[in-house]
DNA sequence: CGCTTTTGACCGGCGC
DNA sequence: GCGCCGGTCAAAAGCG
């Protein structure tokens, strides 16, 4: 079958990334996710072109907490799409959605709770791929406000770019979240923010200002 | 003073 | 095996 294929090309791919693209209003990048929620939890990962994009509504109606749903709908409101780009490149990325859809984990991954000390050691031998995603967004700005606190850990000049690549960790204690910020070579005015891994805990300033509840937490996975 | 940023060095993966 | 390259480390500097 032809799904077979796909899964061993999975296993192949050395770099897991879905594209998250994102038409923000006004260019504000303070409305863009993610916010703690998943939101490639909002696409239909069955879709089988190249290039899937789901109008707002059906995206928010996927979304498993109304809190998201309604602060999605606030951001997102409009005529506006998001789409996961569909490509070789991606296919890890869409596996690891179908298994994050499909089977609702224990709770916990594997790889969290895995002390600091062991990540020098760890980084180098893990075969384990973090999830990534990538959100492209049009901003004067290189850091997104995604409500997540962002340590920078170091910064590169990557071949043929102009424009520096940041590598930011979250601060959290336990959390190993990265992302990575650069600018897109051809058009300077965009940001492209490369996020890898699962927060195990909720932003700093939620979206409300509550404990969060289970569901919500389940959702601060991504 | 504590936290963050900067930046050169270092390391591992990969292609040749 | 070697060199290139992306990613990370860590000491020093910067900043509030």
């Amino acid at each position: 079958m032809q799904n077979q294929g796909l899964l061993e090309e999975q296993q192949e791919m050395p770099t897991p990334m879905g594209f998250f693209s994102t038409f923000p209003p006004n260019n504000n990048i303070t409305s863009c996710p993610p916010l703690g929620c998943h939101p490639l939890k909002a696409f239909n990962i069955a879709a089988p072109d190249h290039h899937h994009a789901l109008p707002t509504e059906t995206l928010l109606s996927s979304l498993s907490s109304p809190k998201h749903r309604e602060h999605f709908a606030s951001d997102f409101g409009g005529p506006r799409l998001l789409s996961l780009q569909r490509s070789s490149a991606n296919f890890w990325a869409w596996g690891e959605l179908n298994e994050c859809l499909g089977s609702k984990k224990n709770g916990v991954d594997d790889h969290l709770g895995v002390s600091a000390m062991k990540m020098k050691r760890i980084k180098a031998r893990r075969k384990v791929r973090e999830p990534r995603f990538c959100i492209k967004t049009m901003s004067e700005v290189d850091v997104l406000d995604d409500g997540y606190k962002w340590r920078k850990y170091g910064q590169k000049v990557v071949k043929n770019t102009q424009h520096p690549r940041s590598y930011y960790r979250c601060t959290q204690d336990n959390c190993r979240v990265k992302k990575r910020v650069e600018r897109l070579a051809e058009d300077p005015g965009m940001v492209i923010t490369t996020y890898e891994g699962r927060h195990v805990h909720s932003p700093s300033h939620d979206l409300d200002d509550s404990q969060p509840t289970d569901s919500q937490l389940n959702n601060f996975f991504w």
